[in-house]
DNA sequence: GTGAAAGCGCTAACAG
DNA sequence: CTGTTAGCGCTTTCAC
């Protein structure tokens, strides 16, 4: 019988099996002594000593994946979120800010991954949820009903604005139809009647929303909306110059909107451009405000709804993180399928009392 | 002797093992159908589909920590930052993109390490290569020659915007002498003569070769630059704005700039906020200028010096995954040390030539 | 108090 | 072509 070659690794500095060697115990004590270990009641303070010694001198770190096997733990969450090439996310940044800050505070990284898009996405979670993570946050995700049964069920999920209910899947979101109802509700309070509204993508529930509360807003308010009042694209700045240029070029001679309220801040600054371009002035001449408020709303000290997006982040990295904490046993699982925090009114130099004469377009 | 308890693992779908029991052969050979083995030549195709028949109808995923304790390889990457909780940082946002995308494309994960600060980093630098990552990403590293020891020489490393010579790390720059060079060039071509450079953080030499730049292209003009030319803070709107107010407090009554090239844009915006605060236009009365062309700039159409900051993060990525390639005797190792992108110049609408008659500051 | 043994799931080597 | 064996580094019973 032949002694086991023990190919002595060069992947790591060191192994316990190294420290005890080197210190003259089983690898055992120095597991027990290195890791917060549970099991050993004591080690005799002298072993202990010459361990740690042991460690520093070999420059001992502990393997991760090892760790990760032994634990079925990684200690790693995951953040999954479209990611354009083109426009980059404000959006994603915000929230992403949130995610780690308060993953890291519990010890936790955060491992990021870029969908193409959603459909893409419900192809390859099933393949992240391979142990390289521990849970999994979806940011905005697109996905059918359908898409659900495909959801790995042996690693918990977390949603940020989810389009509709997952089972098992907490989701998080803001009062995106209060926050819409209430800033129409207060252009049309300053006097403005003819709101334009530029929203997000159909398809997805948060742009429908507020377009439910601009709508509302005119009806509580006894109002009627202009007809033409809403067009739609996506979410970004290309979108809301698009949209307007073409809404201005097929309602060329009559009345300017007095206002425009932009699905979200992306679609105002692009609105902003259209409207800069033409030599119109902001908020003299028409109001634009957005939602979100992002760092580009900030910068261009843009009147907004905030969305409290880095709290979302950091509220949904801590129920993710007791998911996964209750899965191993170490803690109780939240009781809560969603969560729905407030947006506001965030006051900026883009909105003011619509001017008493009407402009046309030209 | 006892036969040994196989516990019934919970944790994930399906095993090797236990896919090789369903369909009667060997985990061995569920291995070499299931992943791409490169051991076994061949299994005979009604193995083979028996195998794959048992892995679909088990739901079999591979475990990603067990594979990557036995390959030695955990196919994802690092990238250490910090990151402000209080100010979005966009450069980090720029440059994410470029990495997790190029990541992506060679099949490698991304987790971001958020650090408070570098000194914080170099502290914990070394507890993240502990195998949950191949590789990392600094991204503009405050690291003292100091430091150097403290790295881990089993991980490959790369830096973007290093500030010093690391031992055995690639670092990505752009040539941002050159950069702030042709901008100040530029200024001074059309006119200008007495440009504020309010500039980032002295010890970090990014900041000090713009400095330099602006020095040489007075001097290359056989122009002399104003005194009090330069104030330094750091790399943030609100350091822009502070550093800003003061100087224009300081110099009541005298001569207004009439340009002011900011140290990188978020700079620039906080300068801008003051100048407007002021009632100042930009570009009619002071013209204003930035560095790095994130989508601050862009989206406040600033002129600026364009760095490749994507294209850095892409970079890097490649290189980094290669030096991990090479690590694993799978490729050749890059043999470059250094690596120095061009930057350029991006028109926008806050620059024009200086207005006849000087300004006073009130 | 400490060590021996077994196992987390997968893979590389070698035997059959 | 397929199965057996050993081992990646760490942990957790369970004897001694």
């Amino acid at each position: 019988m032949t002694a086991p070659v023990k190919p002595r690794s060069t992947r790591h500095a060191a192994t316990l099996a190294d420290v005890g060697r080197e210190a003259g115990v089983s690898a055992m004590a120095a597991s027990a002594v290195l890791n917060g270990a549970k099991t050993s009641s004591r080690i005799a303070d002298e072993t202990r000593d010459r361990i740690l010694e042991a460690a520093r001198r070999l420059n001992y770190r502990p393997n991760a994946t090892a760790r990760a096997l032994a634990a079925g733990r990684m200690n790693t969450i995951g953040f999954a979120t479209t990611l354009s090439r083109t426009e980059l996310n404000q959006y994603f940044l915000e929230v992403f800010n949130g995610v780690i800050e308060a993953a890291a505070e519990l010890g936790q990284n955060t491992t990021v991954f870029a969908l193409a898009d959603w459909s893409d996405g419900a192809r390859r979670i099933p393949a992240f949820c391979d142990g390289r993570i521990d849970g999994l946050i979806l940011l905005a995700p697109q996905l059918a009903a359908d898409d659900a049964h495909r959801l790995p069920d042996h690693t918990p999920l977390v949603s940020i604005h989810g389009n509709c209910e997952l089972p098992g899947v907490i989701n998080l979101e803001a009062e995106e139809e209060a926050g819409a109802h209430a800033m129409v509700a207060r252009l049309l309070a300053l006097g403005h009647r003819h709101i334009l509204h530029v929203a997000g993508p159909p398809h997805v529930l948060g742009a429908r929303r507020r377009v439910d509360g601009y709508h509302r807003a005119y009806r509580e308010a006894g109002l009627t909306p202009p007809a033409d009042g809403v067009v739609a694209g996506d979410f970004s700045a290309e979108s809301g110059r698009r949209l307007l240029s073409r809404w201005l070029e097929t309602h060329r001679g009559q009345e300017m909107p007095q206002a425009i309220f932009a699905g979200n801040d992306a679609i105002a600054m692009g609105c902003l451009d259209v409207l800069t371009a033409r030599g119109i002035g902001v908020p003299q001449q028409v109001s634009v405000v957005g939602f979100d408020d992002t760092v580009l709303a900030r910068s261009a000290r843009l009147t907004t709804v905030r969305q409290p997006l880095r709290e979302l982040g950091q509220r949904a990295a801590r129920l993710l993180v007791a998911c996964v904490d209750a899965k191993l046993g170490e803690g109780p699982a939240p009781n809560v399928t969603t969560l729905v925090l407030p947006t506001e009114l965030v006051d900026g130099a883009t909105l003011s009392p619509p001017r008493a004469a009407s402009l046309r377009i030209e």
